[in-house]
DNA sequence: CTAATAGTGTCTATTAGACATTATTGT
DNA sequence: ACAATAATGTCTAATAGACACTATTAG
């Protein structure tokens, strides 16, 4: 029987076989009537060449909590600051990476457009990709699958919240949320009823001005704190 | 500029700073009236004589993925075999556990009482807690709050989803079912309302027997494979 | 004017909640 | 008969979807 303190002085966690811990972040935007996903040219092995989610391990020293790991990756690797991350999964095996028994946790967000198109630019290999496109490329590790657990997180997000106003830059139409709505829910909504929702939400705040672009001009609305945590008391239908 | 193969013989993993990475599995059960989880008393440092969290770390000579880990784990400490799992979320950070920086992934299920109780009575120190009683107790690390993160995602799921029937061992009576979800959501729900959610989600069968404990006797029913995926299209009213 | 888009009025079908009523058992 | 619980009938309020209608801009 030994006291806490002998034992952990005696404790040498180096003795343990290593597992690789990697943080890969999803980030999507809305862009051209799409959802894009951002990617990454890997410029070292394994999977070099390959386009992928950007991330990459933990760093002891640097990263105080998984969270502040997955947005120094994503800085590193596109230059961009997500404004915020939600956690989809984690995923671990011995065989998803040559390295050796590794573990990735996946974070992901959404994101406006307009906030990181000019630094992504600047990133070489690193590119926004719709969904669609991304169908014929060749993803490194199972980031493909990644990506599809978190666009379908958003899709169930969809649903039963206005969590998809944050890949919009405020301030914003009704009809910009909606057209965000129905790109990840793959269904036209009807104006009227999203609109009730916006209103018996109060999660926007209408902010007076309004946007001309083609016909009546369309009130401009920015996200209230709570955004996040609202829900539908019914959910969007999805046949 | 070196090939992948060349870069991975030359690769050391054991040249990373050592993360731990633990599995720990919060267990739901439906005794009493109550919802309970499922705590086994800590027989090694550190926090050793604590009550915790079913888990230990990744043992990569056994485990080939984290929900073996987890389902292996269980078995080792609690000496029962969860039925399904889901992850609720990882935790990493410096601070959560004194030999290092740690990672834990949590898992969660919901689980009959009768098919455990009596595995759980041979394992010292392991058995099932009201989240009542557990406000008082001094749990290891963090577990208290992976526990309400569990809870509350199962409270969630009382609301949209038949999912708390797997704390039931069929076949079981709607009201059984509504006393979980009731205990989840900590209100009383009407049974006209659950029982029309019952027929018309078609997640669950008849099974022709009934039975009687006090007044009429009740129709008996089992869990149709796709309950986990079913959700209401309009969800409990949480005021 | 017309085209285009934003926003409103309003009808209808659906349905959750409430609660009364009926059904079926044990004592 | 009575207590207890299960299951059904039915009324009402809320509301999503549908779609017609009005409002406001550009050209």
């Amino acid at each position: 029987m030994t006291t806490e303190q002998a034992f952990l002085q005696s404790y040498d966690a180096s003795a343990f076989p290593v597992v690789l811990v990697t943080v890969d972040t999803v980030l999507f935007t809305f862009h051209d009537h799409q959802i894009k996903v951002l990617l990454v040219m890997r410029a070292a092995h394994p999977e070099r060449g390959k386009l992928g989610l950007p991330g990459g391990f933990l760093d002891q020293n640097q990263d105080n909590s998984l969270q502040a790991a997955a947005v120094r990756s994503v800085k590193a690797k596109a230059g961009i600051e997500p404004p915020y991350l939600e956690q989809i999964e984690t995923v671990g095996s011995q065989a998803r990476d040559p390295r050796g028994w590794s573990v990735s946790v996946i974070y992901s967000a959404l994101m406006p457009y307009e906030t990181c198109c000019t630094h992504i630019e600047t990133v070489e290999g690193a590119g926004w990709y719709s969904l669609k496109e991304l169908e014929n490329l060749d993803l490194a590790f199972d980031h493909r699958t990644a990506i599809h657990k978190a666009f379908s997180r958003y899709q169930q997000k969809a649903l039963y919240s206005f969590v998809p106003a944050y890949a919009l830059k405020p301030p914003f139409t009704i009809t910009d949320v909606r057209k965000v709505h129905e790109a990840l829910i793959g269904k036209t909504i009807q104006r009227k009823s999203f609109i009730r929702r916006v209103e018996s939400s109060q999660v926007f705040i209408d902010t007076g001005d309004v946007r001309t672009e083609r016909g009546r001009p369309a009130c401009l609305y920015r996200p209230k704190q709570g955004l996040e945590t609202y829900r539908f008391v019914r959910n969007i239908e999805m046949d």
